[in-house]
DNA sequence: TCAATGTAATTAGATAATCTAACTATAGGA
DNA sequence: TCCTATAGTTAGATTATCTAATTACATTGA
């Protein structure tokens, strides 16, 4: 869970919103030489842009009382409901964090009826993990307002800034998940 | 701190990565109609990217044993160290966060000697919090790498995209902190 | 002037998402 | 059959948040 604070009585005290420039001559101070100071400018801002992305979607989901994480792996079980087995294990690989984390989102989900692990016959050491019906309507109900939030990310931009976006976007986010080695 | 899984003995078993293609399918089945899908696709990327932006700055930063968040403290510190009055009160007010969070990640900072807090002679209720010279001293440490993590990111686009990115980067930041009630 | 109220900061206690290390149970090979 | 690898979980920790309660100081108005 995440932001929305709400009141918690305004301070009259204020720091001034500096804007962008005193941390580009911060950069330009403390940046080494083979920094192209434009780049970097650029990737400040989406690393920025990013936060605030992501601030965006909790308090969307938030609604619906799921995190990104947990919707992430709903999502994926989802996609892979036709599959006959998919481990703790195989998701921890997918999701590029630890078989106990995954454990530890498995029990919240089924606490709520979201998921099913079932013990797989063929390896008595493995658990099938399955996505519920249950689980397959929340994220039905979600959905809809999941991708209008994602639309209402754009929405201002014209259909060519929108094809420029999307080619740049689809280049760095490949580049990057090259680089972290993860991937959907 | 995140990622880097390291080992955990790699999984025989692994789920087949699918690619954009059935998030695309699932969005055309599960989107209301007037959400535009070539938006919401688009969004959908920034939010990946901003992910996996968000994971390669927590790497780099890792390094020196610091996470953003705190570093976007003492940046924001070290910005406003001409001003005489830095409140914690007024640090919560500008991350969006409340006082009791920031008082944590403060006794933390102070706990590592990166800040100092004083009381404010003018009022009794009040703390004057500043970075101290082992916090610049780290920040200086910090900052040239974290620019050219930064400039990295966007390092393969050319010129020309570089140029059409950035000005659609900025339009949509700033779109986003005012839907937030955000900024900087 | 002093009691009531407002504000600043902290503390207490909770949740979420992660980690490492240790443990249990099963599988499979020498 | 015993050893070791693997799958999953548990235990215990950290980070970043939150809300609610507490403490201390400031202000104000009868």
């Amino acid at each position: 869970m995440k932001r929305k604070p709400a009141k918690e009585y305004t301070t009259e005290q204020q720091l001034p919103k500096l804007g962008t420039s005193p941390y580009l001559k911060l950069m330009e101070r403390t940046a080494s030489s083979d920094t192209n100071l434009n780049s970097a400018h650029l990737g400040l801002i989406m690393l920025w842009l990013g936060d605030n992305i992501l601030d965006m979607v909790d308090i969307d989901l938030a609604a619906f009382d799921i995190t990104e994480s947990k919707l992430d792996l709903l999502l994926l079980l989802s996609l892979h409901a036709d599959q006959e087995l998919v481990t703790p294990s195989s998701i921890a690989d997918r999701l590029g964090i630890r078989r106990s984390s995954v454990t530890a989102l498995l029990i919240w989900l089924e606490k709520k009826n979201l998921i099913v692990r079932e013990p797989y016959a063929k390896d008595g050491r493995m658990t099938h993990v399955r996505i519920s019906a249950e689980g397959s309507t929340l994220v039905n109900q979600i959905l809809p307002t999941f991708w209008s939030t994602c639309a209402s990310l754009v929405d201002e931009l014209d259909k060519e800034e929108q094809a420029v976006f999307q080619k740049v976007l689809v280049k760095l986010n490949a580049s990057l998940e090259k680089r972290l080695g993860s991937g959907r």
